[in-house]
DNA sequence: TCTGGGGTCCTAGGACCC
DNA sequence: TCTGGGGTCCTAGGACCC
């Protein structure tokens, strides 16, 4: 048996966790750039606001309703779902950390009531973090995540223990509610008169075949109880990395570019050294507003293979800005750029080049003070004169709560 | 005025190898 | 009139996830 667990709407409870005063109140957590709603408490959802709904369209609504609102705080988030996730490895030695709110865990060799064990799960995890989360159980990944999304009905616990069970609740299953059905392929199955999990698991195997290649008829199997997916207990190294942002304002100004894209791109290596990777290819885009129709649209996008591999800081905004030269035209209002590095490799054991000549290892050096020194001292402390001062492009963070668990400015007092 | 960011997997098709 | 067979690797594009 598999089981999920999620944190209830994840950030909205980080929130509250070091701000009481939110709970029992409409709470939402807002995209980068403060641009759409991407968490919502129940208050929040019951007045009927959207998953990724733009909040300008919305600020009157929300004002009138007293809708808290707060910025992303990924340094919040992060820290939390690691206190969770460690929570959940005392209980388990089999935990797939699957995102920053959710967790699979094996309970295959657990010979225990799977009921108790829930119960107990969600007390120790609401007591040692203060986040409430949701727990769904079944045969595999497929049904412990659709148990799951029971679970958040029936007061967090929901076990799929017999086929019978897992009938009725594939009957009662959507299916643009199943892992791994989209928007597309929903509709692709609408039209064919699919419309639950149900119906898919009826499906016929070679019509999956064709419109959905494997992954149609793993998910059917999946459905039906047989597990094809395992359980992830290492986590991967990453395979592409990305730094992509919106800019706080639109720019025409190159300079201004240049910076972003600079921090990017050093952002990308401090990435890379962190995995203990190097990349070989990089790839620099940069666009005007999709949204607005009454100005002339960019969007462009240069690849390059870098001679050597490299995570060296220095070098990948070389290359970014020769990139970004050669992609760039003045005639537009610029809104997003990124920086994505690719086919990476192992820092000790990559193809190298008979003609490179450059002694490496006080480079490397070097980048290691950096990384150590702006790990203690904050983001950004030592950087490159090209990145720039940031104030014409960062991001729109107006409603940012305090880093209370990872910044000892931040922490709460107690006045007694 | 204002609409996020960062990933993965699968497949088809072309280039290339012996 | 007639020109092999069996592979791998790489990339772009499309789907998905949170």
């Amino acid at each position: 048996m598999f089981a999920l667990v999620d944190c209830n709407n994840f950030y909205v409870s980080c929130e509250r966790v070091f701000n009481p005063k939110l709970k029992g109140k409409p709470v939402i957590v807002l995209s980068n750039n403060d641009g759409c709603i991407i968490a919502r408490s129940e208050e929040a959802k019951l007045l009927g606001l959207k998953m990724a709904e733009p909040v300008f369209k919305k600020l009157s609504f929300l004002k009138k309703n007293g809708v808290r609102v707060f910025s992303s705080n990924y340094t919040l988030y992060g820290d939390m779902s690691q206190r969770v996730t460690e929570t959940l490895s005392h209980f388990f030695p089999q935990v797939e950390i699957y995102s920053i709110d959710e967790a699979f865990l094996n309970l295959s060799d657990m010979n225990v009531d799977l009921e108790e064990l829930s119960k107990n799960i969600l007390t120790t995890v609401k007591q040692n973090t203060g986040i409430p989360v949701s727990i769904g159980i079944g045969p595999t990944k497929t049904l412990a995540k659709i148990a799951n999304k029971a679970a958040k009905l029936t007061g967090g616990i929901f076990i799929i223990k017999n086929d019978r069970q897992r009938d009725t609740i594939i009957r009662n299953t959507p299916i643009e509610k199943v892992w791994g059905i989209g928007r597309q392929y929903s509709k692709l199955l609408i039209r064919n008169g699919v419309k639950t999990a149900f119906d898919f698991a009826e499906l016929d195997n070679n019509w999956l075949k064709t419109k959905m290649k494997v992954i149609g008829v793993r998910i059917k199997k999946e459905l039906l109880g047989e597990p094809c997916i395992p359980l992830e207990l290492i986590i991967p190294a990453k395979k592409a990395i990305a730094t992509t942002r919106a800019f706080g304002k639109k720019t025409s100004e190159l300079k201004y570019i240049e910076e972003a894209v600079s921090t990017y791109a050093v952002r990308c290596a401090e990435k890379l050294r962190k995995q203990k990777t190097v990349a070989n290819l990089l790839t620099i885009f940069i666009h005007t507003d999709p949204f607005n129709r009454n100005e002339p649209q960019i969007n462009k996008s240069k690849t390059i293979t870098l001679p050597v591999a490299t995570n060296d800081s220095t070098e990948l905004v070389k290359y970014a800005l020769v990139c970004l030269n050669n992609l760039f035209e003045t005639k537009y209002k610029y809104k997003k750029a990124g920086v994505i590095v690719d086919g990476l490799q192992s820092e000790t054991s990559f193809q190298g080049n008979i003609f490179d000549k450059k002694d490496r290892k006080q480079q490397k050096l070097l980048l290691q003070t950096i990384d150590k020194m702006n790990a203690e001292f904050g983001r950004d402390k030592v950087k490159l004169a090209i990145q720039g001062s940031g104030k014409e492009w960062k991001l729109k963070q107006e409603k940012l709560s305090k880093r209370y668990t990872t910044n000892w400015e931040d922490i709460i007092e107690v006045k007694a």
